[in-house]
DNA sequence: AAGTTTATGTCAGCCTTGTTGACATTCCAA
DNA sequence: TTGGAATGTCAACAAGGCTGACATAAACTT
């Protein structure tokens, strides 16, 4: 174990957000912000009888319209069972559209109805709502802070994926 | 809907990052950190045929020794009949132990036993590992401004609690 | 062309961890 | 002594992870 304040050179101030405690600090910032991050839509979510797994679905397929469900699956990083319930789901329900692929007749292409789209709209706006009052709070530079953060702690794989959604394809 | 790039007054520049585009980056970032960020000490668990429930518990109880389980639940915000389950296995497994209250009877004060100093230890390095990587990588003023997001858009409740956890008691 | 392999999607069933509701116990406080 | 608070237990249920088995389409081999 590292001792608190990192003590062999005397990087001590320098460094000092690398110590356990503001590493401590930064893993509790990061579950209570998470769980303000997801708060809003899960009220909405909720008088649909939907989940969180909804709602990803929703939101990658409206960034993504046309988009595979391999590469759907890809970016949950879910098994193809557990997002198939919920895409069933959806699609009973007339929120998504699934179109058989013309070249390659195996893939299933995906859309969202003008239906799942309202639904869509009224997630995102939630969640929009809290980020924005976060980013204004915090201002410019903070933000930047934040995404360059967030990009160092995910996946590798991820980092190329999240700005870069669109694959959409035929 | 709002536009995506603010067309009302000429704020475009200067606002850049409340954009929509910039608001689902956001929303994104947080999502594929999240998934980074409990990644690595979700591996350990299943070792040990836990879940992030067991690892929660366990973060807080190391953090504040001796806390109640009332505590426990309001900072988890989960049912006590979800918690209980979790800190049953966790006592029964000889991780934790309950001692009732000396002052207060009713009140179970809950401890990590070395067993469980052990177990938290090895979850938390794994947590911090990556989070000390990305602070590293991103440098102090990046990992300021994560700090001031994050705490901006989680529950103003949980504002005060989160770095002053410990109510100790007994 | 026929058979095999690979990619994709579906169905069935299990597990964790969240939820409610009902209820026992134990204790503090009025 | 009665009421309320804190804790714990039992039962039942739901969401959304998981694995295994399997169907179909396409691609590859022979």
């Amino acid at each position: 174990m590292e001792s608190a304040l990192s003590s062999h050179h005397d990087k001590g101030q320098a460094l000092l957000y690398l110590t356990d405690e503001q590493l401590r600090q930064g893993i509790e910032a990061m579950f209570f912000a998470y769980r303000g991050f997801t708060a809003d839509p899960d009220l909405i979510l909720e008088q649909f009888s939907y989940g969180r797994a909804h709602h990803r679905a929703l939101h990658f397929i409206k960034g993504a319209p046309g988009t595979t469900v391999n590469n759907l699956l890809n970016i949950l990083g879910v098994t193809k069972q557990s997002l198939n319930r919920v895409l069933r789901s959806l699609i009973e329900d007339g929120l998504v559209e699934s179109h058989i692929g013309k070249k390659d007749r195996r893939k299933r292409h995906l859309f969202l109805t003008s239906e799942g789209i309202k639904l869509e709209q009224k997630l995102s706006n939630a969640q929009r709502l809290r980020m924005r009052s976060a980013f204004r709070t915090a201002g410019p530079e903070a933000v930047a802070g934040f995404r360059t953060v967030l990009e160092a702690m995910m996946d590798p794989k991820m980092r190329i994926t999240y700005t870069n959604m669109r694959d959409s394809g035929g």
